[in-house]
DNA sequence: GGGCACATGTAAGCTGTTACATGATTAA
DNA sequence: TTAATCATGTAACAGCTTACATGTGCCC
């Protein structure tokens, strides 16, 4: 099947704003593309050794702790287009929440209302963060190229919470009308 | 860090609503849960083999193919809420589409409508397959208890699916702007 | 009798995480 | 001088997918 390493991808793309040390592409991959993409340790310092193999990228200085940069070559940027150009790795679908859900009559009303309200909050705080993300990018002038490109992801990421935060509030009322006391139906198991 | 086995808790919670083969087992996981879950033969038989080692689970029938008939017990439901109960395992985020957005520069605003119309397509094709299963459930009287929660995850696709298309109108827009300076606009390859 | 859907498993191998080992630099 | 942070790497292992091996029952 051939599957294209994604990482490569996702280093050669981080090396492609600005040259840097592999403890700070991590930095970078966790802050800036965490909410979509992440990668450790164990996956860049192989690749970036790969990649320095293949002239994609060049160590600046030595491969003493403190002292090596790591830049993107011509080659390096030729690669990376291409390999942004393949189709796209479907991920398998993990959903811990759909999943507990799902199952939830075995949790109760109670436990689902839980997990739900804990939902809505986090998509409220990643609203939050996109917000301040927005800010910072009409503030910074450094890259201007790739901004609109860097918004497209912002808005995805501000739609999605949004549409985690509408659903909470749907489920949520869908829930408590389920052990509400205006249909006195199964007022059982309640805790 | 003692992570739980999550495929545990999917093919306990599948058995819960209706016993059946690990073969039924993986159809019902792919086309019931699929929309948020995943998982592969290679994971559900070790799985089945270990459930039923454990007394979680009950084999009818010999193991010859096509007699066996798994079936929750008394224990494996017990567990089943025990697994629900746990904390969500956080799975690391690998979007694709968005990565490619995000080093979209090096892809051109083409190649980005392109993706992006395709993940609308994808999403209106979701929403379409949600209103088939809402119907079918509401046609559905047999697991009356389990459709308030499978409505949840239904809603949620729903919600998640629409917000994509809310998106990519508001992203494709935006990538028209970019390529249309001021108010002539190039009126090349359009589709 | 040939093909297909059903059914159960195993083994190889890849991807990715975690933990560990090591050391430099800087600030308290 | 101790601790924290920066920095580079490796090794072990967990999780999951894919491909393979094997067999049954049924329908055309």
């Amino acid at each position: 099947m051939m599957r294209v390493n994604q990482t490569e991808t996702a280093v050669l793309g981080a090396l492609s704003v600005a040259p840097m040390t592999g403890y700070a592409l991590r930095e970078a991959i966790r802050e800036v593309l965490g909410h979509f993409w992440s990668e450790s340790f164990g996956q860049i310092y192989p690749t970036l050794a790969n990649l320095e193999h293949h002239r994609l990228v060049t160590r600046r200085g030595s491969s003493r702790p403190g002292s090596s940069t790591f830049a993107i070559t011509a080659a390096g940027r030729a690669r990376l287009t291409e390999l942004l150009g393949q189709p796209i790795q479907p991920v398998p679908p993990r959903n811990g929440l759909m999943l507990r859900l799902f199952f939830g009559r075995h949790l109760g009303p109670e436990a689902c209302r839980s997990l739900i309200s804990d939902a809505r909050a986090d998509a409220r705080r990643r609203l939050a963060q996109y917000d301040t993300i927005r800010h910072q990018l009409e503030a910074d002038h450094s890259h201007q190229q790739d901004h609109p490109y860097w918004l497209l992801t912002v808005w995805a990421g501000e739609h999605t919470a949004r549409a985690t935060i509408t659903w909470a509030d749907q489920a949520l009322a869908a829930l408590e009308e389920m052990d509400a006391p205006g249909n006195q139906r199964n007022e059982r198991t309640r805790r």
